[in-house]
Parts: C-alpha cells; sequence; structure tokens
RNA sequence: GGACCCAUGGCUCAGUUGGUAGAGCAGCGCCCUUACAAGGCGAAGGUCGGCAGUUCGAGUCUGUCUGGGUCCACCA
C-alpha cells in the first residue's frame, strides 16, 4: 500500500487508503486536545465516565479492546450530543498482580527485614527468566521501586495500545491507583470510614492464602473443584463403640475440638453432652448438637477444627469453643503441639505442608486401626483465592473490616436501594448485584498483608512493654495524606522511638486494592483536592464496567460512596460482555496472548476492530471473529470510497436539493438519523450501527447508482441538486458513523470540512428535512429500488455485463406508482441503460412486468 | 439448591408495542460497470430447541421440559 498523495489539507486523494490514518489522527487530536474537557462546563452539561483502570499487570488483551471501545461509542456519542465528556484513565497498578509480576519478571522477592539498597540494579536480562529461577530477597522499599518501575513501562505501553485504537480519553486526566492523588483519596475515606465507626479492626479466623500470606475477601473467592477423598475415622468412647465421622481434611485431626450432629438426629442424640477422644491424639472433645450439622452427610456426625471451613468457624463461634489451631500462616503445620495434643505422634507432622501432612496422618491411622477402609475418592469444590495457586486455610489474625451490609440488616437495604436507583445497561445485570448483596455473610475485609499497596495511615503506641495497644490508634491530619506509617512519623514522636517501648509502630498491612479502586470516582474527580472539579462530575453519569466485578468493584464503589457521600457514585452503569473462544468458550490466556491488541488493530485497523467490538451488545459475550473485522475493514474502505464520489462534483449552493429522488433520500436519512439518535440514546450502539450501515449500503448500491449520470450529465440544475444531496448524505452519514469509525470518518471530513468531525454535533432529522425541502414521499426510492433489483436480476440471470443495455422495460402499478417511477424515470433510465421505458396501470403492488436485454457490448480492454 | 442469560438458515446475529421470518459471512453463479476487483451484482438456503396454553392470529406473551452459558450458595 501507498501512501496516498495529498497536495493540500484539503482535497479528496486520487486514491484513499486507510493505512496510517491511526497515527496521523491521534497526534492532531492529541495536538488539537479535539478530546479535552471542558472544565467550565456545569455539571448539567457533563458527562463524566468512570473509566475503569485496567489491571497493570503485563499486556492488554482482546477483551480490553472489546469494552473499552463500547464506552469510547458511549463517549464520543456524547460528545457529539453538546457535552463536556469527562473521560479519565486510570492505571491500577497497586496490588498483587503488579507484586506478582515483578517477582516473575525480576526474579526478586520482597523480604521486609532486608534493609534498603539504594544501589540495587535487577539483572539485566529481566523479563526471560526462566520458571524455577531462585529469587532474590530484597527490601520492601527496593521491591516497591520495582513495582513502581515496571507499572510505569506497562502504562506506556498501554497508553499507546488506547490511543492506536482511538480512545477519545483526555490524557491530562490520567491517575495511578498507587499514586499520591489515589494513595491519598484511600487513606481518607478510611480515616473518615474509622471515624464513623464504619472501618474496625478485630482478631479473628480469615480465610489465609498461604502463598501470598495475606487474607483475603469474600469477595475474592473462587470455587475450584478438586479431587479428595472421604476418611472414615473412629473416636473412642467410654466403654462404647467408637464414634465415626467422615472428613476430608484427616490432617486437621489434632485440631478437633467437637463433633457436631444435628439435635433432631436420634443416632446421635445419645451422645450429646459425651465426650470422645480423638484418635492418635488423644485429645477429650465433646459431643455436641446444631442445626448446620447435616444428617445425610458423610455419617451424620462432622468433627468441628480450628479451622477446616468457613462452618467450623460458624460452630466454633456459636459453640463457644476452644482454639487449637495447627495450621501455620505459610500452610505448614506448626513445630510444637497444640495444649493437650499428645506430642509424640504430632511430631511426626509438625513442619509438613498440609499435603505431606494428610498422606503422613492417613498412615498413622491406617497402622492405629482408626481408619475404616480405604480412603472414599470424590471431587468437591474448595475455596481458593481467586488468583491463588493452593487452598486457602483459615487462621485466626488481626485485620481490619469495612462495614458492607454483611452483618447490618439496615445498611444492607440500603444499598440495596443504591442498586435500585442505577440505571444497568442491559437491566438484567441488577440481579446479579441483588444476589450478591443478599448473599453477603461478612463486612469486607480490607487488609492485606502485603507491600504494594496504599498502607492504612496510623500508627500503634508500645507500652512499657513493647505491646502495641491497638484500641487507640495515632492518626495523622488529613492535611498530611499520604502517610506511609513505616517512614513516617506519627505527630509527637521522633523516629527513633519506632519499635521502643513507650514508642511507636505502624500499622503493617496494606490495603485491599478494591479498597483503592472502590474510589476511582473520588480519585480520577480529584475529590477534596479539587473541588471545583469534583462538583462538576459527581456523581458520574456512567461506571462501565465486565460483569464479572459487579461483586466487587462496583458493589465496593457504591458502598464507599453510599457511606461518604450518600448518594450512588453514579446514575448508570454499562456491562460488558465476555470475548469467547471460536469454540464457545471464555477467551482463553493462550490464545488472547497470542492475539494482542496492536497486532490486531495494525493487521485490520483501528477502526475494523471497533466495528466488531461494537457489534457486541452490552452484557452479552461475544465471539472472537476476524470475519466481522474485515466486514469492518470492507465499510471503512467503502466509506473512503463513496465519499472521494459524493466529492468529485462541484459543491452546489444551498437549497439545491430539487430532484424528488435527492429529497426521498434524505427524507430516508432523517429517519435513519432518528433510530440512531434513539438506540444510542439506550445505549444501544449495535442497533444505532446497524441502522447507519445498512442505510449506507443502500444509499451506494441504488442511490449513487442511480444518480451518477444525472451528476456527470448536462443538466445543471437536475446535477446541482445530486451534487446537493450527496454532500448532504455524506455529512450526515460521516457523523452517524463517527464514534464507531473516528479514523476514518475524520480523514474524509478533513477532505472537505474543517475541525475535527468529533467536534461536530450530532446528526438530526430536522437539518436533513429543512435541507431536503420538508417532508417528501420516500416510495420513490421503493420504485426504483424494484427496477434496479430487476435489472441486475435479469443481467445476472443471462450472465451478461451490467453494461448491457434494456432494449424495453414494461412496468405495471397503481397510478400513484406510475407517477413515482415517472419521477425516478430518467434516473433510471441513466442507471440501467434502458432504451425504451413503458408502463401501464394495474391491480396490485408495482412490478415490471417485462423487460428485453440488448447485446452485451464489446469487451474493451482498459488501460 | 437459588438467580440470571441464551437457543432463529452451515457460521455470527437482527427481528422495537404479537399479524404467517431479515442481514452479514461461508458456499454457489455472474460481472474488470469512468467511487470502489483485498471490489460489485445475483440466485439459493430457516417455520424460528420440544410440548402445552392465551389469542382470530405467536419467532415475539404464559407455563413446562431439554440443551448451552454465567453468577451465587453448598462444600464434615
Amino acid at each position: 500500500m501507498t501512501e496516498s498523495p495529498r497536495t493540500s489539507a484539503r482535497a479528496v486523494p486520487d486514491r484513499p487508503v486507510l493505512d496510517g490514518l491511526e497515527q496521523r489522527w491521534d497526534e492532531v487530536w492529541q495536538a488539537q486536545g479535539t478530546y479535552r474537557f471542558d472544565r467550565t462546563a456545569e455539571r448539567g452539561s457533563v458527562y463524566a465516565i468512570d473509566t475503569p483502570p485496567p489491571t497493570v499487570s503485563g499486556s492488554l488483551h482482546v477483551g480490553h479492546v472489546f469494552s473499552y471501545t463500547h464506552t469510547d461509542l458511549l463517549a464520543r456519542f456524547q460528545r457529539m450530543r453538546g457535552k463536556a465528556v469527562f473521560y479519565p484513565m486510570g492505571w491500577d497498578d497497586n496490588g498483587l498482580p503488579t507484586e506478582r509480576r515483578v517477582q516473575n519478571f525480576y526474579g526478586v522477592r520482597c523480604d521486609p527485614s532486608q534493609p534498603y539498597d539504594a544501589d540495587y540494579e535487577p539483572p539485566a536480562d529481566s523479563g526471560a527468566l526462566k520458571k524455577g529461577t531462585p529469587q532474590v530477597s530484597i527490601s520492601r522499599a527496593n521491591f516497591i521501586e520495582l513495582c513502581h518501575r515496571l507499572s510505569a513501562e506497562d502504562e506506556k505501553a498501554f497508553e499507546r495500545v488506547f490511543k492506536t485504537l482511538g480512545l477519545s480519553v483526555d490524557w491530562q486526566h490520567t491517575y495511578e491507583t498507587i499514586g499520591d492523588r489515589a494513595r491519598r483519596a484511600a487513606q481518607r475515606a478510611f480515616l473518615r470510614n474509622l471515624a464513623r465507626g464504619e472501618a474496625y479492626a478485630t482478631e479473628a479466623p480469615t480465610l489465609w492464602d498461604v502463598d501470598y500470606k495475606t487474607a483475603v475477601a469474600q469477595a475474592e473467592l473462587a470455587d475450584r473443584d478438586m479431587p479428595g477423598a472421604y476418611h472414615r475415622i473412629g473416636f473412642g468412647r467410654e466403654g462404647a463403640e467408637p464414634v465415626f465421622i467422615e472428613t476430608t481434611r484427616p490432617e486437621l485431626l489434632p485440631a478437633c475440638v467437637a463433633l457436631v450432629a444435628h439435635p433432631d438426629d436420634e443416632r446421635y442424640q445419645p451422645l450429646f453432652g459425651t465426650t470422645v477422644r480423638t484418635p492418635l491424639f488423644g485429645v477429650r472433645v465433646p459431643v455436641l448438637a446444631h442445626e448446620l450439622a447435616q444428617p445425610d452427610k458423610g455419617s451424620g456426625i462432622a468433627m468441628i477444627c480450628t479451622f477446616g471451613d468457613t462452618t467450623d468457624v460458624t460452630w466454633w463461634r456459636e459453640l463457644d469453643l476452644p482454639v487449637r489451631s495447627i495450621v501455620a500462616r505459610d500452610g505448614r503445620l506448626v513445630m510444637t503441639a497444640p495444649e493437650g495434643v499428645a506430642p509424640a505422634p504430632y511430631a511426626e507432622l509438625a513442619g509438613k505442608t498440609v499435603k505431606q501432612a494428610q498422606k503422613r496422618i492417613v498412615e498413622l491411622l491406617a497402622e492405629s486401626g482408626d481408619l475404616v477402609g480405604e480412603p472414599a475418592p470424590i471431587t468437591h469444590p474448595v475455596k481458593f483465592y481467586e488468583r491463588g495457586d493452593r487452598p486457602l486455610e483459615i487462621v485466626t489474625s488481626r485485620q481490619w473490616y469495612l462495614r458492607n451490609g454483611g452483618r447490618d440488616t439496615g445498611l444492607r437495604k440500603e444499598l440495596l436501594g443504591r442498586g435500585e436507583e442505577l440505571v444497568w445497561h442491559p437491566g438484567f445485570m441488577q440481579s446479579r448485584y441483588d444476589n450478591w448483596v443478599g448473599g453477603l455473610n461478612g463486612d469486607w475485609l480490607i487488609s492485606r498483608q502485603r507491600f504494594f499497596g496504599v498502607p492504612f495511615p496510623l500508627w500503634y503506641r508500645l507500652d512499657l512493654e513493647g505491646e502495641p495497644s491497638y484500641d487507640d490508634p495515632l492518626l495523622p491530619a488529613e492535611a498530611d495524606l499520604p502517610v506511609d506509617p513505616t517512614s513516617d512519623v506519627p505527630a509527637g514522636y521522633s523516629a527513633d522511638q519506632r519499635g521502643a517501648a513507650g514508642g511507636f509502630m505502624a500499622d503493617p498491612d496494606v490495603m485491599d486494592t478494591w479498597a483503592t479502586s472502590s474510589l476511582t470516582p473520588q480519585i480520577a474527580g480529584a475529590w477534596e483536592d479539587d473541588p471545583d472539579l469534583f462538583a462538576r462530575v459527581f456523581p458520574y453519569d456512567l461506571r462501565p464496567q465486565g460483569h464479572d466485578i459487579i461483586r466487587t468493584w462496583l458493589f465496593s464503589t457504591v458502598v464507599r460512596s453510599h457511606l461518604e457521600h450518600g448518594s450512588v457514585p453514579w446514575t448508570g452503569t454499562a456491562l460488558s460482555g465476555w470475548i469467547l473462544d471460536p469454540d464457545r468458550k471464555k477467551m482463553s490466556k493462550s490464545v488472547g496472548n497470542v492475539v494482542t491488541p496492536l497486532g490486531l488493530l495494525e493487521q485490520h485497523g483501528s477502526d475494523a476492530v471497533r466495528y466488531w467490538a461494537a457489534n457486541g451488545r452490552l452484557g452479552t459475550d461475544t465471539a472472537f471473529d476476524e470475519g466481522q473485522m474485515k466486514v469492518g475493514r470492507r465499510l471503512a474502505v467503502k466509506l473512503l470510497n463513496a465519499s472521494k464520489f459524493a466529492l468529485a462534483f462541484p459543491e452546489a449552493e444551498a437549497g439545491a436539493v430539487t430532484e424528488p429522488v435527492d429529497r426521498a433520500l434524505l427524507a430516508r436519512l432523517a429517519d435513519v438519523v432518528d433510530e440512531a439518535t434513539k438506540a444510542f440514546e439506550a445505549y444501544d450502539y449495535t442497533r444505532a450501527l446497524e441502522r447507519t450501515e445498512s442505510f449506507f449500503w443502500a444509499f451506494c448500491d441504488d442511490y449513487i447508482e442511480l444518480v451518477k449520470g444525472r451528476a456527470y450529465g448536462a443538466d445543471a440544475p437536475a446535477a446541482a441538486s445530486a451534487s446537493r444531496a450527496l454532500r448532504l448524505a455524506l455529512d450526515a452519514l460521516l457523523r452517524l458513523f463517527a464514534p464507531v469509525l473516528p479514523f476514518v470518518t475524520e480523514e474524509v471530513w478533513s477532505w472537505w470540512r474543517d475541525g475535527s468531525v468529533h467536534s461536530q454535533a450530532w446528526p438530526t432529522s430536522q437539518e436533513l428535512r429543512l435541507a431536503g425541502a420538508g417532508t417528501v414521499d420516500q416510495d420513490c426510492l421503493a420504485v426504483a429500488g424494484t427496477v434496479l433489483e430487476r435489472v441486475r436480476g435479469e443481467k445476472s440471470r443471462a450472465k451478461t455485463s451490467m453494461k448491457t443495455p434494456v432494449l424495453r422495460l414494461h412496468a405495471s402499478g397503481t397510478a400513484d406508482d406510475l407517477t413515482l417511477l415517472e419521477q425516478v424515470a430518467d434516473d433510471l433510465r441513466n442507471a440501467c441503460l434502458i432504451a425504451d421505458l413503458t408502463s401501464e396501470v394495474g391491480e396490485g403492488p408495482f412490478v415490471v412486468v417485462s423487460l428485453e436485454l440488448g447485446e452485451a457490448p464489446p469487451k474493451v480492454a482498459r488501460a
């Protein structure tokens, strides 16, 4: 492909092409600030978007291209409707994904006990590390430096993809979730939550990832089917047969604190109130009754361990049982047996992983005869951290929580009410929200025992023994935020008092990434930092996002806004669907990594890829379909060529649309504008595109063919009417296509118009009706279409060229039809090469009665 | 176990308030026609997952079943 020659800024190229449009127009848009937010606009004329900050942990994938295009379509429509569009971009670079990427990329591990090394440099061949390369321990500060370094590189790459894709983001409004502004907002919001009693810390059993060594929240859980086995184990009784339980976690036997059966279970009623002895470890545990025990499960009686699953936690709490923990935070069994547990057999398990311990204890139980029969294999769902590799354990630890209605019916109702206030696109997605909020079983655990995150902004006083007092933390002033309590010093203390008796210590934890992400409206809108801006954008108009994170991002954002501002964070939300493999599965990582966004954009062109994305309705999963991209590319090419044709004739004076066909075309286009507008207003960009596209192809195939002869012809007024109508139609069409095909429409616009098409007003039917001289009968186009179709059909059937003349054509229809025919007769003679066009009044619809083809013209070799 | 979405020609999908189905792609045939051959034109191809209802009439409303998919819950 060669670059189209362009002699001046306003000329139609001889051979227009799509290649290179992305770079050329992105540069112009950035230079001219085409998408800059007008921050003098009043709230009423602002359209504010709470853009999803993509996770910066590698590369964007096809799904991003898909859903971010959806947002851009809506943004561009709103902009053309006269709104000042606030369309920021954020980078979600804090949290575990970045840590994991840094670990793998540089082959390092964060060890908070290491001192900072100012001269540390990661290995030069980073990024090509083989799996299993031993990780180098570096300090927390060095680790965080690497997080910043790597995420900054990724963010540059992401920005390039988004610009190539043509997102009309205002790149002057960007933020990072680990940036100062985000940390300040997250800490400020937390301090206010704390002051209002919405945030609290407590020591309790929590779900724990043994690899990441952090607590995780309910919203981050994922069930995975895992192989397991029921082990039937006997518990000894004084002077009676043993009681048999079945468990999938025999390794937790040393942590057993009771047995439990349903109160109505007659088999076990005699045992309630008695005690039994755990095999191997000889601990005396009570047999208790609780409604949660299911008689039909296993043997109907379960062992309660501290802690095997969340039901254990419930039993432990409600039955007021002691703690006998054996699983440490690294996923290994503690070295010392809990009190009362026989040390000898336990010593065989100490230090082993849960998996290893299970293997050994099964051997021990088999040897001792306490294991009955062979373990019965089953497959059962096991809770995982959604990013984790090993099943979650439950450990007791001190954690921060934020009230989210999980333990408070009143708050839960209010939050359901907020969901009701939102306009959901599509509407059925609200049930996801309702399901989730209705099913919450605890408050939101917001603390993480990690490094690259927003630290909790507080310190604890140390008493004279050096023990922290958690009840009255030392808090920073809001004006001092953000703070890092591990390096900053609380007011009234000096740095050398850190960790000293009578001094202070930092809260060691960072916030859950969602605790920051839930504040994206506040961060992007510069809450408190720039009250003027915030007032112009909040509450936002739109939250676009994936439907998989309704329970996390969407819900948590509603929670924060409800607590802090007493309102919804936005008035509407648009949920994009998944990208599916050609075999209808969710787009797999492997495919997603092979098909890189930039590669796609380069191969098909951004407009073509956007066209494919625009065909995916909100909330609907869409197949990854390069065929659709080819169709989109063809559409863009067609737009270039049709525009070139439409602009080939001299510009006529205003009001020169006189011919019925021309006026009918504009009238039909006016209807299309109305439909597209209505669809876009309802967030149905797909329908808007479909209507526009359908009109456009008819415009090319029928209308242009019909008026071509007249436009080239010598009848000046008639030619002027065609030229004028072509330009009016093109003008409106370019604007209708502009949200979907920003590059090609801008290119064509630049051939004959000033400014950017993206700054123009969205077309209205009114302007077309005015230009097209009011209401006209569109049916002459239908009559012409009937003739065109028939003539093409006959020529095709006769396997002859479209240049073959029609000697005679005879049509029949109502008197009205024949009047319409008369209006288009000249154009039809030109377009179809009809020598003799006759008609008669007849019954029924307009129809071509007969036609006779002439001789095909001699084939002439083209130059 | 609870909730939600989907099921229309080989493939991907339209079908707005109910009136006997539309498009694109693929396949097939034809055409170098002065905007367009990485193009254009044309013909063919479905009775709308099954069943039962409401209705004069249902792809389009109700119930039910089947088959996909998703979310949540359970997970001794």
